[in-house]
DNA sequence: TCCAATCCATGCATATATGCATATCAAACC
DNA sequence: GGTTTGATATGCATATATGCATGGATTGGA
């Protein structure tokens, strides 16, 4: 090291450009303050504070919002790598941290958070209840690099070489529709049968369709005229007769008031991973969560 | 960009983390704190304060200092990477700024601070009393992109490739001694007549030996018997009668109390690189006080 | 063994930053 | 055109962080 090293090249407040790298991130201070958790006059003051600071103008005010200046931009680069790197400090520290105490977040599709999560975390608040949970149920993948949560459910392997995962099992996941809607089509009991029925789709993609075509349907986007990213939502479409949805098949065998479509259908099958970021492997708190949910899932899903 | 993105992870306070950084690479929070120019005392509690944050321990108070622990040293690596994205905010910031006003540091040898800088400054005084001047008066290179200093006068082509630099010319140095010395060494006139003089070197590395033996001379380190790093000090010691010293034949020239050591040797020679960083060329401030100083100094050097 | 130097911790007065409530403003909508 | 909505600024009371002075502790050396 020199014998003096200099650093007044970082003497400038870095808070202050953590509230510029999230306002313009956001789009707004108003926005960035919603996420920070902070005063939106807060955050107006920090980012006027970093241009006086530097001596620079980072965003023009024009009518009732901001818009990067090319200086804010050029800026905002060097500053996205400094949230990488606090990013990263984050994740570490959570790693090395050994107390059991605190939150752990857990994302999953709305369809486990709500038929599979509740009795695991009945236990798990009964085993450790110095852990506090947060659920976020989506249907979108949270970036775990991004520790948008800490341990995720997911139905596909991860790719990314800094996750850990385990494969729980493979699941399965059939066709169901109430009896009178059954009836109103005629109880089909052929793929033949269906081509004229209504189904519940997820989005505008061909996959589900393709999916289901390959176990010897023939669907087109017409059997999908009621679409919906939320699979609870989904569900309560099919209970209510409006047409026939796809299901877990523990779940759907278990809801009285539908029953199997073509019951003889092969089901389709998808597996179920549990994720969660390596550098959070070595924390006490994260291990817990993550050992329980693996066994609990296993069990629950026998 | 998604729905809601999250910045939970990076939400910890950025300038404890510096604090972190500081103290970690000084080794003292007393070092640290007179490095950023605060109280010890804060940045005793703002390394506290993150330790508390992220809960864990990042030193062992060991005696009277720090050590790092285990889980401070895995931090480290992650808090530099923020540190050096820092750096670069500090570098595009002063790089885009437009005004005038403000400090400027120049890093030279002591031999250029001292002989070839005051008239040049006293210039750029007058011409922009609005730029501050700091000088950093070194034989050792400082780094550029770390922004230890913003322009640097060196006596080498810098290879990294975000520098710019600009050659102003190169400059002949010599052998300079008082006539009283010569006179009790003989008053050589051959290279071989120096063979039993005293040096004044540099360091203990056989550059400078090599360089002049390529002129002819035979010397070893036995002829180095007085090493200082400080250039001024070794021409305070050469004007004092102790030895042999090398100079920059203009500065040599003009001293009266000393002569050329065998004046017809052929001179050592070295080029004046006039270097800064990429990012700064477009400050305003720094083209001024960049190209002032390039001109003046391929005046001076003349 | 004592002394001096150097470092970290604490108390307290002060400076700084934050949050809340509110004013102001611009754009979209009826 | 007025109204609503969602944004940025400002005033003021409060919370938080900082600096100074000081105390306590450890190391290195006379």
């Amino acid at each position: 090291m020199h014998i003096c090293m200099d650093w007044k090249s970082i003497n400038f407040d870095w808070n202050r450009a953590r509230a510029f790298l999230v306002t313009a991130e956001e789009g707004s201070l108003s926005a960035a303050a919603r996420a920070l958790g902070v005063a939106q006059p807060t955050l107006g003051r920090q980012v006027d504070a970093i241009e006086k600071e530097l001596g620079i103008i980072l965003f023009d005010r024009v009518g009732r919002n901001l818009v990067l200046t090319p200086t804010g931009l050029e800026l905002l680069e060097h500053v996205r790598a400094m949230g990488e790197a606090a990013n990263r400090v984050s994740l570490a520290a959570f790693g090395q941290s050994q107390s059991i105490e605190g939150t752990i977040c857990i994302t999953a599709s709305d369809v486990h958070a709500a038929f599979l999560l509740p009795p695991i975390l009945k236990n798990l608040r009964q085993q450790e209840p110095g852990i506090d949970i947060e659920i976020i149920a989506t249907n979108t993948t949270s970036d775990l690099r991004r520790r948008e949560a800490d341990i995720a459910i997911r139905s596909f392997r991860p790719t990314q070489p800094d996750l850990i995962a385990r494969k729980i099992k493979d699941v399965s996941a059939r066709l169901y529709a109430t009896p009178d809607y059954l009836q109103k089509i005629g109880n089909p009991t052929t793929p033949y049968g269906l081509k004229d029925a209504d189904f519940i789709g997820f989005d505008h993609t061909d996959a589900l369709i393709n999916a289901l075509n390959t176990l010897g349907l023939n669907l087109t986007q017409r059997n999908f005229p009621v679409l919906s990213e939320n699979l609870l939502v989904q569900w309560e479409f099919v209970k209510q007769g409006i047409g026939i949805g796809i299901m877990q098949s523990d779940v759907g065998d278990h809801e009285s008031v539908v029953r199997r479509v073509l019951p003889d259908l092969e089901p389709l099958t998808f597996p179920v991973w549990l994720v969660a970021h390596r550098e959070l492997s070595t924390s006490r708190r994260m291990r817990m969560v993550f050992d329980l949910l693996a066994k609990e899932l296993a069990k629950a899903l026998a």
